[in-house]
DNA sequence: AAACGTTCGGGAAACGTTTCCAGAACCTTG
DNA sequence: CAAGGTTCTGGAAACGTTTCCCGAACGTTT
C-alpha cells in the first residue's frame, strides 16, 4: 500500500540505481553492461517490482505481441481446434492471441481487416466462410500479414493453408461405393460458400469416378452448418428419396442427419450409412461414431500460425500457399453390414 | 502503392489540412470545432486514410481496449458458451478479447495474473480449476480489476461468479430417486479442483436429503473431466458395483460413462440412468439425449463481463459477487423406465 | 465603441519506452 | 606512458497521440 501512490517506471528505477535511463533500459533489456550497473539496476527494479508498460514499448517497436484470430462462429469444433493449434504456436513464440468471432458475417470480416490499419496486432489469420470482393480488396492493401486459411478464388498478397476438400468428398464416396451403397446423397451446406462449392463438386467427381453405375446425384442443401439444419434437412431428404448412404458436408450437419435417421425409424448404418467432413471431436463421442474424412483443422491452424510468424519476421518475404490432403477416418456409421 | 512509402500519422493530416496537431486531434475525437476546421481535417484524414495508432492512443489514454479470458481448455464447451457470452458483451462496449490457454497449469495462471501488471488489457475474467495460495496473494495486489468465475475459498480482492452446483447435483439425485433408482452413484473429476468438491458435497447433501433408503455413496474419481477419463472411470466402476443411475461431475464424464454402459452391453437409461452437469450443447447431440445440471455458463459469462467492465469503469467500486441457481434440464439418458 | 465573455486554435508537455550518438572510462599494446 | 581501441554511459530524440494552457479571434452587451 506504500506503493500504491504511482506506478514505478523505468524513470523510478533509473533513479533509484543512480543510473541514466538509457542504462537502466540497457540492463533490463539485457543488454551489455557493467556487472556493478548490472545489479543496481536489476535490485532497484526489483525492489520497486517495476514492471515495463506495454504500451509505451509497443510505440517505440512497432510491434504488439499479438494476432488476431478472426472465426465464423468458435462454438463449432473446428474452429476450436484450430484456435487450439495457433495457441500452441504462438504462446512459445510469445505472441498472445486475440479471438473475433464474425458470425459469419462478411461485413464484420472487411471490419476486421480494415482495422488491422490501427496496427492492435501484428497480424492475422481468418478463416472466411464466403469471399466477397471487399475481402479481396482488402487483401490487397492490407497493412499487416495476413493468413486465409481456406481457398481464395484468385491469389492475393495474402498466405493460405487450403485443403482439398473435394478430394475429401470423392474420398467417402469411393468408401461408401465399396460398402456396396448404390444410392449416395449428398446434404450440404450453404453452395455459395467456399466449403459448400468444393465439397459439392468433390461428391460429384467421385461420383462419376467410382460409381458410373450408381443412382444419380441426390442433393439436398441445408440453410447452413448446425446440427438443427441437418435435421433439417436430412429429413426433407428423406421425404423425397431413399438413399442408403449420405455424405454430409459436415460433421455437425451429419450428426443432425443421423438423429434425422433415428426419428424415422431408420437406423445407420444398417439402413442409412453417414459420412461426416472435418472429423471434430464429436465424431467419436456419437453414437454410432462417426465415419468422418479429416481435413485436419489443428494441422492447418498449425501451418497458418506458422506462416505468418515467419511474415512477421521477414515482411520482405513472399506470400506462400499450403495445401494440405484430406484422409478418411472410417468408423461405425459407415461400417459393413448385410445388404441387398 | 504511391503511399507505401510511409504511414500517415495525425502530424500528416495536421499539414495537409493546414492545421495545429492539437486541432487535428480534437476534430478527429469529435471535440467542438468550426466548421471549417472540421472540414479540412476530415477531409484530409479521408485523403490519406489516417488511422490512428492504437499503441499511442494506449500509451496516452492508459487503456487498452482489451480484456482477456483465462481458460484451462478452451476444447470444453463450458468454455466455449463461455467465451461468446464474454465476446457478445465485450464487442458493442468497444472492447476486444484476448485468450488465454493455461492447460490446468495453476503456475501458467499465476503468470497472467502477474502479467496484468504490463497493462496490456484493462481487465481479466479467469475460470480457476485450482485456487492457490499464489492465487490469492496475486488477486490482493492485482493491478487491474479481475473477475472470477468461480469459488473462492475467502474473500478476495476480486469480483466472482459462482453457481450453487452441489444443490445442482442434488437435484440430479432428487431426480433419479423420483425415478425409481436406488443405487445412484457418483462420478466425479478430481477431488482437489473446486468444481469436484462443490460437487461431491451435492451428492452426499442429495443422498441424505432424497434417499434415506438408498443404497449409500458410490463414488468413482476420474483422473480429470475429460470423455476418455469417464469412460476409464465408468469401466472401473461397473466392474465393482452395479448402480442403476450415474451423476457425473460434467457432460464430457457423463458422455464417456455412456460409451462405457454400452461396451458393457448395458442400455441407457434402461439399465442405467445417466446425468451429467453443464448441460453443454454435447447433452442435445448424443443418443440417447443426456439429462444435465445446467450451471448456466452462458450467463456466468455475460455477468462476468458486465462485472469486469463495471469495475473497470469506475475501479473504487466495491468488488461484488453474484452466485447462479443451477437447472436440472431432464432429458431421454433418465426418463421413466420400467424397473424392477 | 469599449468592455466583456465565449469559443477556437496553436505550442508544448506528457505518456514510458528504446536507441542513436558522442563522449568518458577503461583496457590493451607497443 | 602514450596511443589506440573497446566498452560503457548519459543526453536527447523519437515513437504518435491527447490535453493543458494561454493568447487570439470572435460575438455580445451596454
Amino acid at each position: 500500500m506504500a506503493d500504491a501512490s504511482k506506478r514505478p517506471t523505468i524513470v523510478t528505477v533509473a533513479g533509484l540505481a543512480g543510473v541514466s535511463i538509457s542504462s537502466a533500459s540497457r540492463v533490463l533489456n539485457g543488454h551489455s553492461a557493467r556487472p556493478d550497473t548490472i545489479s543496481r539496476v536489476r535490485t532497484a527494479a526489483a525492489q520497486v517490482g517495476y514492471v515495463p508498460h506495454m504500451a509505451a514499448q509497443n510505440l517505440k517497436s512497432r510491434r504488439t505481441g499479438q494476432i488476431a484470430f478472426a472465426v465464423e462462429n468458435i462454438a463449432n469444433p473446428t474452429y476450436v481446434a484450430m484456435v487450439q493449434a495457433i495457441e500452441d504456436v504462438l504462446g512459445p513464440n510469445g505472441y498472445r492471441l486475440v479471438l473475433h468471432s464474425t458470425k459469419a458475417d462478411a461485413g464484420s470480416e472487411v471490419e476486421i481487416l480494415r482495422d488491422l490499419r490501427r496496427r492492435y496486432v501484428d497480424g492475422l489469420v481468418i478463416s472466411p466462410i464466403r469471399v466477397t470482393e471487399a475481402h479481396l480488396r482488402e487483401f490487397a492493401q492490407t497493412s499487416a500479414p495476413v493468413v486465409v486459411i481456406g481457398t481464395l478464388p484468385e491469389p492475393a498478397n495474402v498466405g493460405t493453408v487450403s485443403v482439398n476438400s473435394a478430394h475429401g468428398v470423392s474420398l467417402a464416396v469411393r468408401h461408401l461405393v465399396e460398402q456396396g451403397c448404390r444410392r449416395i446423397a449428398f446434404l450440404n451446406g450453404p453452395v455459395d460458400s467456399v466449403p459448400g462449392t468444393a465439397r459439392l463438386r468433390g461428391y460429384h467427381n467421385g461420383l462419376t469416378a467410382h460409381a458410373p453405375d450408381a443412382t444419380g446425384a441426390l442433393v439436398q442443401t441445408a440453410a447452413d452448418f448446425s446440427v438443427d439444419s441437418g435435421t433439417a434437412a436430412m429429413g426433407q431428404l428423406l421425404a423425397r428419396e431413399t438413399p442408403d448412404a449420405v455424405i454430409c458436408a459436415n460433421d455437425l450437419l451429419a450428426i443432425g442427419a443421423m438423429q434425422a435417421v433415428r426419428a424415422h425409424s431408420l437406423s445407420v448404418p444398417d439402413h442409412i450409412a453417414i459420412v461426416g467432413v472435418d472429423d471434430t471431436y464429436l465424431a467419436e463421442l456419437v453414437h454410432p461414431a462417426l465415419t468422418s474424412v479429416s481435413l485436419h483443422a489443428r494441422k492447418r491452424g498449425r501451418l497458418a500460425a506458422e506462416l505468418l510468424l515467419e511474415r512477421i519476421a521477414d515482411p520482405t518475404l513472399p506470400v506462400r500457399s499450403i495445401t494440405v490432403e484430406p484422409d478418411l477416418l472410417i468408423r461405425a456409421s459407415s461400417r459393413p453390414v448385410s445388404r441387398g
